[in-house]
DNA sequence: CATGAATGAGCCTTCATTCAT
DNA sequence: TATGAATGAAGGCTCATTCAT
């Protein structure tokens, strides 16, 4: 799991009050904490989905947020951390449910695959405002952050890669796919339907979608020898 | 083809001179009036794709095409114009070149598809610097701008949509394949080895890129009958 | 009393603090928001009486007041409206100053006259530097604010062409006196103090200007009848 | 008869051609060269009053009157010197048209005051575009300008304070009347008619509006023993 | 004489950030 | 902790003026 450098509530000994007070305020205090975290990233995840990171001001969001100016700035260091953080809670959120998806998938790779990328979709989905971000404002940060965005999404897409590889090496998926062209393009297609309203319109469900996306992608690399195996994967009903 | 409204040179004719050497004048007039536009529209992608655009300064995008700040506005009305022109250059250049590649590859559906992706991505190669901007800046254009876009855009692809549905109807690619579908997923491939810098690193060449993509793409929806048929596409030897 | 549309301080008012202590400061906050205001009109006023509307920048504006740039927007809206202001503080002085010194001046209509006009040139003479303006820059002002003036000019002349009319009526003034002629005459006289400077010199006191245009004025129009009830008017010493 | 400092056409030798021919061709210069002086005024006097001098930019003088912007600088030095100049040109129709309608009112002073009254009005409606600039732009112009302006002023307004002296001096009108003052306030009842469509609407003529200034002004002035002399001028029907 | 492309200083305005309360 | 007044750098854009043609 990863955490940003949210500005390192390290929490340090405060002036002489009692032990036991001390620390219910301490609790009571972080739990707020989080609380103004939550509040300011959802706001600023809708807030700049809208209109962009250029698009929003920091006195917007305080508004959106019905906090004030001065307060955000307790809580990040700069506009551009907020934008950070706010891609970095939806690379969590990958972090948080994709390995747990696949596994829940049983043993066999296809099957992993397919709950790798149904999970990634999911995310997306519920995140949908933030997830634009990252396509359209990573730019705007400074190389540093960038990095640490790069290492995430690596880090994100490992159980899908594995999976992959799983599948070639178990002689289900053809010998001859790339690994890591097929799972960067599974990845783009997931990351496609938070593109989708703009580019496509809303022709689709999200079931339709994903499930089609499957089934193309699949066809594609699913061995000839195992497709019978695979039916309800390649040739669903939808 | 088309063309934005870059500000109607209506040049005004006045007095009473001959007429061949005001036509004269005219015509030097427009090219270098287009020198200028061409001038100005590169540094733009250049600029824009690496600050994006509000990462880039009229100040700093004067610099960069040596002319002053003043004379951009006499070739753009705003800073959105700019970025509005830069996309639509990326969008002419496919409806100049997609169609062509179509009818050189000859009249088979699926040699169709194959060089139209081909196409594409060629086009994306040539202006990867603006390419990106169409995903990354479309937002930030006013709604009247971004239909502009829109309506390019469907325009863009209809070649390659009309080719996908005439191997399907031709027998060529399963029944079940969903043609908008199909169509959205290569454009995407497409864009992506304009992200992909960003995203994938330097691995592959533009070539191998490509025969990849495509024949990834096509094993998904080839009909198994007609598999042979089109072998150098299915599984080249790169 | 007119209150233009000063940028409506709603103050959030936010969680939960008593009530009396966030009264307080709530006025405090008030006090000193008008004492910037009038900080700000009253540089207005002297820059842009001396230079012109256009010939002050906010810049100019801000170091004149002793204020940041940013500082001016949080209490005018745009330059424009800070030109607004100035012109309406005139205006408002005219009808917080004008009514009452009509009244103070008794029943009679001739006094009445007399009283008004002397009111209104002490308002020019006290806010010289502004009553300028409204001459000046009216056209500079969009459509609704001019509008705005409009209708508070004729609001603020009420009181003396009202004495005007009691006059004629009471059969103090010639029959034929033209009502809002000789109004307007008279508004004219009182901003031709404010012009004067430029316009004439500096030869005449306040005092004097004001008590010989009276004279000149009411002579034009006092019946012959009644020339001797009013000959501290008509013919003063000085 | 005043001119400006138009930039000097002193039309000196040019190269080598014959005498005769070149005094034709001067001559046809100064005549198109006039006949662009009064083109660009006129545009610049009619876009001037309607937006102001700064709302009027060089380039939309030029468009007004069909010329390069290049061109206005070879008959003006500067925006400044347009507007002077503009200016000038009713201070010089007021040279023009006043001294010789007071001739032709015969001997009488009053009738004189009432004629140079008259005149100085039309004027001003004839040229209400330019009248308007005198008061709202003055302040626009350098001192060295405005001094121009301020002597041309007093030198124009010459012959009403002579008539005025005259009348005094012969007793026609009441002794205690003050030149100075008397003068200036018919300049500004003057002046008052170009800037009455702002300030009073639509509701007089100009006929009207002269003759009932002059009674009433003249009221205020002329002796009780001659009011019977003048009642054409005091009492007029309309 | 005439044109209009080109320049660049300067203007209004916004907004991230700070800090006294 | 929380507020929001205050700052000032920077940005987009305009426009008077020049000059090569």
């Amino acid at each position: 799991m990863f955490t940003p450098d949210e500005h390192g509530f390290t929490g340090g000994s405060v002036t002489g009050s009692p032990g036991r007070a001390q620390d219910a305020d301490q609790a009571a205090r972080v739990v707020r904490a989080e609380w103004r975290t939550r509040q300011l990233l959802s706001a600023a995840a809708r807030l700049m989905e809208r209109d962009g990171f250029h698009g929003v001001s920091m006195q917007a969001l305080a508004d959106e947020a019905s906090v004030s100016v001065g307060l955000i700035y307790r809580y990040f260091g700069s506009k551009e951390d907020v934008l950070l953080a706010v891609i970095v809670e939806v690379l969590n959120a990958f972090d948080a449910t994709v390995p747990a998806a696949v596994e829940a998938a049983g043993a066999d790779p296809v099957e992993r695959i397919a709950a790798a990328f149904r999970a990634y979709c999911g995310v997306i989905n519920t995140h949908r405002h933030a997830a634009v971000l990252t396509y359209r404002e990573s730019k705007t940060l400074g190389t540093r952050h960038r990095d640490t965005i790069k290492s995430l999404e690596v880090q994100t897409t490992a159980p899908l890669r594995a999976a992959i590889r799983d599948g070639v090496e178990a002689g289900l998926l053809t010998a001859d796919v790339d690994v890591e062209l097929f799972a960067l393009d599974l990845i783009l297609l997931a990351h496609a339907w938070a593109l989708k309203h703009w580019y496509f319109g809303a022709t689709l469900s999200f079931e339709t979608y994903v499930t089609r996306q499957t089934a193309l992608a699949l066809r594609a690399v699913v061995d000839p020898a195992h497709r019978d195996d695979y039916r309800h994967l390649l040739a669903p009903r939808t």
